[in-house]
DNA sequence: TCCAACGAAATTGTTGACAATATCTCTGAC
DNA sequence: GTCAGAGATATTGTCAACAATTTCGTTGGA
């Protein structure tokens, strides 16, 4: 390959972008070290866009700085998963109720038809299909409800949570468990009846919570 | 004044704590450009420090940085202080149902002095110190409910809060209509009634809401 | 008087070299 | 066999010069 050394600006996307893609598909798992030079050459990048996505990352909570000491990929407690969870539960809560206040006739379609391919998808077995939909229905009443605010945290809190998601969704009965749970918040919502929204998604996170505590802690590899 | 130059990590520190500090006070505007060359001449530091400084604050959203064209102080408009304090809103109701929940004795009479120091300080009308109490309050039910995670987020948020917050307190009879609304939360927390604790700090997130939506534009400058 | 084009100044972006620190490896004594 | 210490290596931190870009002011023309 020539040398396609990306530089600057777009470095900066690229390693930070590469090392989030990394991070969802377990090649990078926590606790492990990112050494500047590695990354820059694994990303074909200068060490200052190495640095400054570290820096992006760090803010993002995905990666720990250590002065002097360098990087790793930031661990999250079980404990810590939950409390996000916690928060989670009662942004996707208030988003739920704005989305159910707010939601076009189109929307409450599109909401059905997620709900539509949802069922599909569990009586399948189709697991990925599944996974995909529920990230969608999230981001869709996130993104209905208006609550641009709320979106970005979530998303953030969301970043730190893929490991503990994907365990989650490998989990035994989970499907069958949370569609009900996600079909009662696009009933709520497209009833328009806010608080049964608001209560169906914090319901549903609620369950989340159950899961993580009976989760053992992550393997470290 | 001797060479006193801050170098690297410190400088990193002060420039950031320095220009957080100008905020608060109003020293810098929002919009207002802030110019590396500036910032490093008046903090005493390397330009490198200003820029690392610059993309902390950023990630904060206290900042915006336009690429090639530096960096202001972001404008945070009504609706989305309004957002901010949806948000807060949740996740204050949540640490404080946290704090019902978990306070110990001592933290209950803690909670009760707060209150009186509450009542004293509007009735003397010393809105300094209200204000900080009011602070305080806040704080302490975050740290009592043990939520790191939601406590993290509202630091957040409150940062970019900073101008409108000072706009509210001045309001004329902005106290005496809190007063009651922090009152109720401490006896709710003190009482051990996680429901009523919830809904009291909804309650007075949802006043301030209104009291934003009643908040002509801010003056630019 | 207004506008466009040009040039100068100001400002941000990037780089590579060097400095400071941490980590590892090897040796030798106990 | 283990541990302490010294040296070597690996890694991160800092900086100042240079490059690229934007912004501002000026000039000339319509």
């Amino acid at each position: 390959m020539a040398e396609n050394r990306v530089t600057g600006q777009e470095g900066r996307r690229v390693v930070s972008a590469g090392i989030r893609r990394a991070l969802s598909a377990g090649d990078m798992v926590p606790g492990q070290r990112l050494v500047e030079q590695e990354l820059s050459d694994t990303f074909h990048a200068t060490r200052s866009s190495v640095r400054e996505a570290l820096q992006d990352l760090a803010a993002e909570g995905l990666v720990e700085l250590v002065p002097r000491r360098g990087a790793r990929v930031r661990v999250v407690s079980v404990e810590e998963a939950i409390q996000i969870t916690e928060c989670r539960a009662t942004l996707e809560g208030l988003c739920a109720r704005r989305a159910a206040e707010l939601a076009t006739p189109e929307e409450r379609a599109e909401l059905r038809a997620i709900g539509a391919r949802m069922r599909e998808a569990v009586a399948e077995g189709d697991l990925d299909g599944y996974s995909a939909l529920n990230r969608q229905l999230h981001d869709f009443v996130a993104r209905v409800s208006g609550q641009q605010v709320a979106q970005g945290l979530l998303e953030r809190l969301n970043g730190q949570m893929v490991r503990f998601q994907f365990r989650l969704a490998m989990r035994p009965g989970r499907p069958s468990r949370s569609l009900p749970q996600h079909l009662a918040i696009i009933e709520a919502v497209d009833a328009a009846d806010p608080d049964a929204a608001e209560a169906a998604a914090r319901a549903h996170l609620d369950s989340v919570i159950l899961e993580l505590r009976a989760t053992p802690p992550p393997t470290a590899g």
